[in-house]
DNA sequence: GGTGTTATAATGTTCGTACATTATAAAATA
DNA sequence: TATTTTATAATGTACGAACATTATAACACC
């Protein structure tokens, strides 16, 4: 038996698209016209009908197919040609942005059980590397120095420089999650990083908090956070043990600016 | 005297839309009230004249000023209101995607000479790791070592493992880029790139190479290479100076999938 | 002054028409 | 049979009209 065509499959619908919801039209025929595509699992290049075609099956006008068509063109599903016809687009194989993650956040997505304990935290002097990093004047800053865990077993050091000016409590619960105070309690919406990383040995501090010798690799990260507007609102330092903490990243080749 | 408003020069530039150059009016349009945006310096929330008004001001259909408008609006530049009108749209801090880069390129845009030097090239036995990698069963596969150098000075050691599959020449120069190797004799499509960060420290081998002492901190690279399509075209490994090279990236927070 | 109703402003949706442009098929010609 | 011309297919552009929906302003009334 002869495979359908998606001329079957949208014949086969003709009568979907009503008043009843009030969802625009087209935006219902848009809505046939993709699930049509996946019950046929069309490849790239696979022809659809023509405009005049599917305003006389569906019985709507040619401006509504045409806006149907065009949000599929925008969201990169079709691909038209004047003259031609309208196609199944390329794939483009999409680069997901690289997430933002606190370290509670981070963990939990590779399957751990986070935890931390708060080394010390005070309101201290800022040093020229944070002002810098910052791009602040303040003479002085909160610091926040914290012991990361997976599975009860050391694995981050981290310090956090938080401007006062953020007017952050140095009496808050710092052994939660620092992104989670910024967006829920201090309403600060967090927008961006700017993330380094770098190798280095541990020191015999490092060594101490992560439980391993001295000169033994780590990977230290240096981020600048930024607001949704563009401002810093805090400076963190990380070091992290070299043998159970790896970085992962999808790059894209050739990939625009969004 | 009155600063001018939107109004004033759209309705200046009322004649400019024309049908000398056979640019659609709906783009000229587009063009015209961008232009008039960044010359006022709108803010975001800054209100545009209606669409019956910019119809009025330049003569064409309603059609024809909301296709230009809607176009706008996809671009993310204005924000439309059923009932209330068009607006300057909330600039959007847009991260740019992680580029994949050959080492070559890379150090360029650091403003870095980049040269090359094959330290061994053969093809040899796959080893688990590599065939894990990826994903093959071939027994045998080309191995290029590497020293890259920037202002001639050692900074990275790399070794790539390249699919006997994919017909790479073991007579090809390999202190030239790679990269260009794949995209412009083999016409193979770079698309991406799955980035493993790591530390460790130099053994005596790469203590050698990269002229630093045993136990120096490193940092080391995994990379996983695929072509346009999703298939993997190589896996590189990289050790890199900790104190020469650091890797820097932008990572967005709640990023959506593209 | 506050509340409710009506009118107006502005965008959203849908339709129909006509012509322009581009690509391809069919027909005519050499 | 190959080339040129003509016809057809299909999308692109532009217009005008009408009604729907949403938001706000204006007006009437208490």
């Amino acid at each position: 038996m002869e495979e359908s065509t998606i001329l079957d499959i949208l014949k086969r619908n003709s009568n979907k698209i009503t008043r009843v919801n009030k969802v625009p039209f087209y935006f219902q025929l848009k809505e046939i016209i993709l699930n049509a595509i996946s019950e046929l699992k069309m490849k790239p290049g696979g022809k659809l009908p023509s405009e005049l075609e599917i305003m006389e099956i569906f019985g709507v006008s040619r401006a509504t197919v045409r806006k149907a068509i065009e949000e599929l063109v925008i969201d990169g599903r079709l691909a038209r040609f004047s003259g031609k016809g309208t196609f199944i687009s390329e794939p483009k194989i999409e680069v997901k942005l690289p997430q933002l993650l606190g370290f509670t956040e981070e963990l939990k997505s590779r399957g751990a059980r986070p935890s931390t304990k708060v080394v010390s935290k005070m309101v201290g002097k800022t040093s020229d590397k944070v002002r810098e990093k910052l791009k602040v004047e303040d003479r002085e800053i909160l610091i926040v120095e914290r012991v990361r865990y997976a599975d009860e077993e050391p694995i981050v050091f981290s310090v956090e420089y938080i401007p006062l000016s953020l007017n952050v409590s140095i009496d808050e619960d710092f052994s939660k999650s620092l992104f989670s105070l910024y967006e829920n309690k201090y309403f600060i919406k967090i927008g961006y990083a700017e993330h380094k990383i770098n190798a280095g040995v541990a020191t015999k501090r490092i060594s101490k908090l992560l439980d391993i010798s001295v000169g033994f690799p780590v990977l230290i990260f240096e981020r600048v956070l930024y607001d949704a507007g563009g401002d810093k609102i805090f400076y963190e330092e990380s070091v992290c043990r070299g043998d159970k903490y790896n970085y992962n990243i999808v790059l894209q080749r050739g990939a625009k600016e969004k």
